[in-house]
DNA sequence: GCATGATAAATGAC
DNA sequence: GTCATTTATCATGC
């Protein structure tokens, strides 16, 4: 029984979940604030797993995506990167 | 069957725009990932339970066999020596049960 | 039906 | 050799 659930377990994939939205939400922030260079020191992405509630590798994988999917079409994400553009610009002048 | 794919798309930079610059353009064209068959991948995991670092003698008569470049299985156990270490600690952290 | 997270081939830094 | 990646593919969510 238990041999089972950790089998389930190691293979991730078949047990899918989406991040929650302000995982998703803290992510995109870093994304699209570092858009010059999206690669997160280890540091950064320990503290990005703390924040979000998920392990590095997940937030090394979520990188990973982003930026593949990113380059491959800047144009579908042109509307998220300005949410988060304003967002930044936001919170720099206060 | 050298299945050597071009990708040879340079993203112009256009950092002006908030565009992505940062990708290392890779000058060479790159090798299409192609999936392993299910016998290709039996036979390098039972392989690799006798011995994780396989030897050059073994590696080439093991890629002859399969129809891999002897390249293509060195890299599949380094992988494969990753993915065991991945595993291995995905285990620590559900040791709790 | 695509969006999304994780994994499997392949490359390159070191 | 390890290891952080890139890229295509897989499995799932919705």
């Amino acid at each position: 029984a238990v041999m089972i659930l950790r089998s389930r377990f190691l293979d991730a994939r078949r047990k899918r979940r989406n991040f929650s939205k302000q995982a998703t939400e803290v992510l995109n922030e870093y994304f699209y604030s570092h858009l010059s260079n999206p690669y997160p020191s280890e540091e950064a992405k320990e503290e990005l797993a703390k924040k979000c509630g998920i392990t590095v590798s997940q937030v090394s994988n979520w990188f990973g995506n982003k930026r593949i999917r990113y380059k491959k079409n800047i144009g579908k994400f042109q509307e998220e990167a300005n949410i988060y553009a304003v967002k930044t610009a936001v919170s720099v002048t206060q | 069957e050298p299945s050597t794919v071009t990708s040879p798309i340079s993203h112009g930079n256009n950092l002006s725009t908030g565009g992505a610059p940062w990708y290392p353009m890779h000058t060479r064209s790159r090798k299409k990932r192609k999936p392993y068959s299910k016998l290709q991948l039996a036979e390098l995991e039972g392989e690799f339970l006798m011995n994780e670092f396989i030897t050059r003698q073994r590696r080439r008569e093991l890629s002859d066999r399969l129809n891999l470049s002897d390249q293509q299985v060195k890299i599949w156990f380094q992988n494969r020596r990753m993915k065991k270490k991945r595993l291995l600690l995905r285990e620590q952290a559900l040791s709790f049960f």
